[in-house]
DNA sequence: ACCTAAACTGAGACCACATTATGAT
DNA sequence: CGATCATAATGTGGTCTCAGTTTAG
């Protein structure tokens, strides 16, 4: 990690809770104000005008903001450098079992600062961070300096003189290179510097990648479907190296700033990772042959954009495929689902005239889960479940139903094969198709993921073959009879999965909630125990014994 | 439509200390 | 091998603080 991508993660990791210790008679929401207001103007200033790119700046804020819930999960400001320290040392166990996950994502996240926590931080690096923070205040809020009374205007004035004036006592040569490093850099590394560090390469990548398209093509497909994209889910190409380096030069970030949850939440045993990692290997070699014809008429709108992109959006990004399909207000998912020996081309040409504004326009919704996606995408969530039920449905009544009827044992032991298989997938947050593959080799090996990747992909095409192509070989073991084309007969045990799946929900929902508490004696005993502002505090004995008897006692 | 300021929200930290876990003897 | 002791770690609830989000002007 080099000083710059480091600079960039705490400057924005630590400028709101620095600042606010350091000019704390600057109220917390002014100053966060003004931090609006700034990022802003800088935005506007490197011509980062329209909402779209309001849209990366805000998911690099979303990006940051994790590294400052980081951050602040250690009391506050200065002391949460120290504490990070020390947390990193300790392994930082002490947070309940509900919170574990959390603190292990950040545990990493921690690992990542750690590098530049140590050496330099302890004293100088607030004092950069806030000082950086306030260049730019001159630099584009005079307001600042409004707020700025006799007690805020020392901190003013050392950062007007930053130069010269030792504000952080042990500012280093470095912090007024990296200003110059700031001064010099052109749109992408201002991007850097408010980025976290992996989060900044692959922003970097990003932007870089977008010379590489017309001018036309940065307008309409610009950062928000990529970064989008980058920011959202970790692809199989994240988990999957070997998975084409042609994809990288797109400049999807593998390394999102979710990564670290979606990683950890994609790291399902090996065999699954491998599964996913092969079958997405076989579709994306098949995908990249079966779409490099297609999706020449889709782009045609987009010069800059690559077909491999489109694949790789197709292959990878099966969340986003969701959202497509979502998007696209065409109900996908009950419906086409392909009569066995039937071809699917009604499916995708109803898909051509939806779907091809998320590839061709970028003008259109964001891929991200606006409110208006939400609903759309429970049809889709809907559609895996009765995909993976039918899956499920096939291999367990060949199990234990061969004459397919639903005996009690039958429905409850799905209902539980159900809420252990869609537990890992909800728990991960919605329900995505990538999760499915990571989570299920059945599924994985075919049906909902290749088909909402298929569906995706080939959306624009037109080409009835490739989607036959596609729709049939992607999920060749997948495609049991009755299971995968759900028929009648299945809609009853699609009713009844759908119950358990509420139940399940409901489960869910109390097992998030209701807070467990392990030692009712503990419990008891803290209630007992006497506070101040919600503190503990030292019980007060009231036998008559000395105080210094009884402080002896205490400490033995 | 845009900007700013304030209100709202959710999560984490803090505290003392009884209880529990672990290691040594 | 079990018992005893010492030490460290854990967990408990009410309140506060903070950063992010939403809302109002």
């Amino acid at each position: 990690m080099s000083t710059q991508d480091s600079v960039s993660t705490v400057y924005k990791c630590m400028l709101r809770g620095a600042a606010d210790y350091l000019v704390k008679p600057i109220r917390r929401n002014e100053l966060r104000n003004l931090w609006q207001h700034v990022w802003r103007k800088q935005s506007s200033n490197f011509g980062i005008n329209d909402p779209q790119d309001e849209s990366v700046a805000q998911r690099q804020l979303e990006a940051t903001s994790e590294n400052n819930a980081a951050s602040n999960r250690s009391n506050g400001q200065m002391a949460c450098i120290q504490r990070n320290t020390e947390q990193i040392e300790k392994g930082s166990d002490e947070q309940s079992s509900c919170t574990k996950p959390d603190v292990e994502a950040e545990s990493v996240r921690v690992e990542n600062m750690q590098e530049f926590s140590q050496p330099k931080w302890g004293k100088s690096f607030p004092s950069d961070i806030i000082l950086q923070n306030k260049y730019e205040f001159l630099n584009f809020g005079q307001k600042f300096l409004t707020h700025g009374s006799e007690a805020e205007g020392s901190e003013v004035d050392t950062c007007k003189d930053d130069n010269t004036t030792p504000l952080g006592k042990d500012i280093r040569p470095e912090s007024q290179n990296r200003d110059a490093v700031m001064t010099n850099e052109d749109f992408d590394n201002n991007y850097v510097l408010v980025n976290s560090s992996s989060e900044a390469i692959d922003l970097i990548g990003s932007f870089h990648n977008y010379p590489n398209c017309s001018s036309e093509g940065i307008s309409k497909f610009d950062s928000l479907p990529q970064l989008d994209l980058s920011l959202r889910r970790s692809h199989f190409s994240g988990f999957c190296n070997s998975y084409t380096e042609e994809r990288r030069t797109l400049g999807t970030s593998n390394a999102s700033a979710f990564t670290r949850y979606t990683n950890r939440a994609l790291q399902p045993p090996q065999t699954k990772i491998a599964n996913a990692c092969n079958n997405q290997k076989e579709y994306g070699t098949n995908s990249e042959q079966m779409l490099s014809n297609t999706f020449t008429t889709c782009s045609s709108d987009n010069p800059g954009i690559t077909q491999r992109s489109i694949i790789s959006l197709a292959a990878g990004h099966s969340k986003e495929s969701e959202v497509a399909t979502s998007c696209s207000q065409q109900r996908v998912f009950p419906v086409p689902i392909p009569v066995k020996g039937i071809r699917v081309n009604n499916l995708y040409t109803g898909f051509g005239s939806v779907l091809p504004p998320m590839f061709c326009t970028q003008s259109g919704s964001s891929p991200t889960p606006s409110p208006n996606s939400v609903p759309q995408q429970e049809p889709s969530f809907q559609m895996n479940i009765l995909y993976q039920s039918s899956l499920e449905n096939n291999n367990f009544e060949q199990q234990y139903d061969p004459d397919g009827q639903n005996t009690n044992d039958a429905a409850n032991q799905n209902v539980y094969k159900q809420e252990h298989k869609l537990d890992p997938l909800e728990d991960r947050g919605h329900v995505s198709s990538a999760t499915d593959q990571s989570a299920s080799s059945s599924i994985c090996n075919g049906g909902v993921s290749h088909h909402n990747s298929i569906g995706y992909g080939s959306a624009c095409g037109s080409n009835s073959n490739v989607d036959h192509v596609a729709f049939v070989g992607a999920a060749p073991e997948s495609k049991n009879e009755e299971g995968f084309y759900p028929q009648n007969g299945s809609s009853h045990r699609s009713i009844q999965r759908e119950a358990a799946l509420a139940k399940f929900r409901l489960k869910r929902k109390e097992r998030c909630y209701e807070k467990k508490v392990r030692y009712e004696s503990r419990k008891k005993l803290a209630e007992q125990r006497p506070r101040v502002k919600g503190q503990f505090v030292r019980q007060v004995h009231m036998d008559p014994s000395p105080p210094e008897i009884d402080g002896n006692s205490y400490y033995g």
